[in-house]
DNA sequence: TTGCGTTTGGTAAAACAATGCATATCGATT
DNA sequence: AATCGATATGCATTGTTTTACCAAACGCAA
């Protein structure tokens, strides 16, 4: 337990939580480092740009997407070799929707959690 | 996309959601394997016992509880050397309180995670 | 047709986490 | 005091995940 600036008292712990999507034998499809992986695609039109921007492996983004990609049986990003820039990354309309619905489920969940914890700690400290 | 018997369609896919407490660094302090091990625990008087049953192995989860006790700031078992059985390990008071808090934590998330999974779908159907 | 920057994908190395093993400590009971 | 079974803990080994490195394919533009 520490003691802020203002006198209020905070255990020195976080609460977490997580939602994500998962084949049906616990490999991740979908979090929010996905999540996010995907909005600097979108905001930036290229995967290595965005790997580099988030400071992960371009060969694990890479697989990472292929296999999203595979086990959710649609197209999130079209691909393109050569031209002009090389090539680049973008989001189909799927992709787009699944960033969409995945951003309304954080928020939905975190609606919840700020009540949930109070209640947490609550519980934790009934008569003691 | 697969078929169930019945001719309703599914995802390949599993929704998953985890909740737990960590320290401001994100090390793991309570969450649900370390919860199922303070119940066998609770059960069985042993953390040697509750290891084998857990599957799991000694050194992690004394590892574990170690860690989990330094953070929290206060003792959630109590141990004890030689004796008739060796010795025992027991919660105290605030680990009781602490596996109480954390399962009704776990099930009020339960609650809201079925309608959110479905909001969910439904998001990303839309007009596709 | 050569160059450029990106995607593609294999593989070795490194980083990280879990397990196994060994050994000591403890204290009621015999 | 000798025994016994559980806790206590260091350290080597193993296992898993991530990164690093590399070479190739691609296609527009100069």
């Amino acid at each position: 337990m520490k003691k802020k600036k203002d006198g209020s008292r905070y255990k020195n712990y976080l609460f977490n939580y997580k939602v994500w999507l998962s084949t049906i034998t616990g490999q991740g499809i979908i979090d929010d480092q996905k999540y996010e992986l995907l909005k600097l695609i979108k905001e930036r039109g290229s995967l290595k740009s965005a790997v580099e921007s988030a400071g992960i492996s371009y060969r694990k983004a890479w697989g990472d997407l292929k296999f999203a990609e595979e086990n959710l049986g649609y197209q999130i990003i079209t691909k393109q070799r050569g031209g002009k820039d090389g090539g680049n990354t973008i989001l189909t309309e799927k992709g787009e929707k699944l960033i969409e619905a995945y951003e309304a489920l954080q928020e939905k969940f975190d609606e919840s959690v700020e009540e949930a914890f109070r209640e947490f700690q609550r519980k934790l400290k009934e008569n003691s």
